[in-house]
DNA sequence: CTCGTTTAATTACATGCGTAATCTTAATTG
DNA sequence: CAATTAAGATTACGCATGTAATTAAACGAG
């Protein structure tokens, strides 16, 4: 069935997120993209692409005399994945302490707290 | 000032969760407790052991012809880094969308909920 | 058709990690 | 005291990653 998650390292997603803000791109616009922020040299950014390219998280469309890429790995995809990671490994897979974590020692704005409060609403509302 | 956070691996981190429990820990304590759940050799965690001991993780006293170790990094501040790091690199450093991640795709418990519930009225309880 | 240019593919190289095996040294036993 | 053991230190080795440089291929310019 071959359900393995796709390993994206850190600067490879880098790449990804350029691209899931906007596909199909060519290479050339994905390194202008980055070129400033990262501060990378191209070749560096084309190796990622081409790297991301060989795990099958991007996928590449010919386009004249080059390639246009697009993202296979979905976003909410990766981040389901990083987070299940970071429960499993740093909170022993469960919930409360994450959140108790984060409301313990990450500022939340007041937009975050109303935000968490609606979700939370939301679920009791599902629930009952 | 040398702030730089100590980097753990994920196999390390195994060893840290063992003197997180109990600390001051001999190497054999320290391997009797990973031997079975991580099926790890004998050889294999004593290097982990010493790499933590390089990353000055963990500090080694003599304790006659072998060591004690206990654990420099505090698991609080390890799981903070960890925290950190997933909201930078995956959610752009905002809480909200983490948190809406999570309420989103992981199964809360009833408690998890009521965990969170709580969290919240705290928070704006001492807000106002 | 040949050259240069542009993009892609291949190769490079140090460091970290997972996973041990080997070597060394100090204490234990006969 | 000599030999054995057990713990720690050193070395190993392949794969991933960060970070490129080198090589090849393909298309447009002349």
């Amino acid at each position: 069935m071959s359900n393995k998650p796709i390993a994206i390292s850190d600067a490879e997603s880098r790449v990804m997120e350029v691209l899931w803000q906007q596909a199909p791109q060519a290479s050339e616009d994905i390194v202008a993209a980055l070129l400033e922020p990262t501060g990378w040299h191209e070749k560096t950014i084309r190796t990622l692409l081409n790297r991301l390219l060989g795990k099958g998280a991007v996928s590449a469309q010919k386009d004249g005399r080059r390639y246009l890429y697009s993202p296979l790995l979905r976003r909410e995809q990766w981040q389901q994945q990083e987070s299940r990671s970071l429960l499993d490994r740093v909170f022993g897979g469960k919930v409360a302490p994450l959140l108790a974590h984060f409301s313990q020692h990450e500022k939340l704005s007041t937009k975050d707290v109303a935000e968490l409060r609606k979700l939370i609403d939301a679920i009791e509302q599902k629930r009952r």
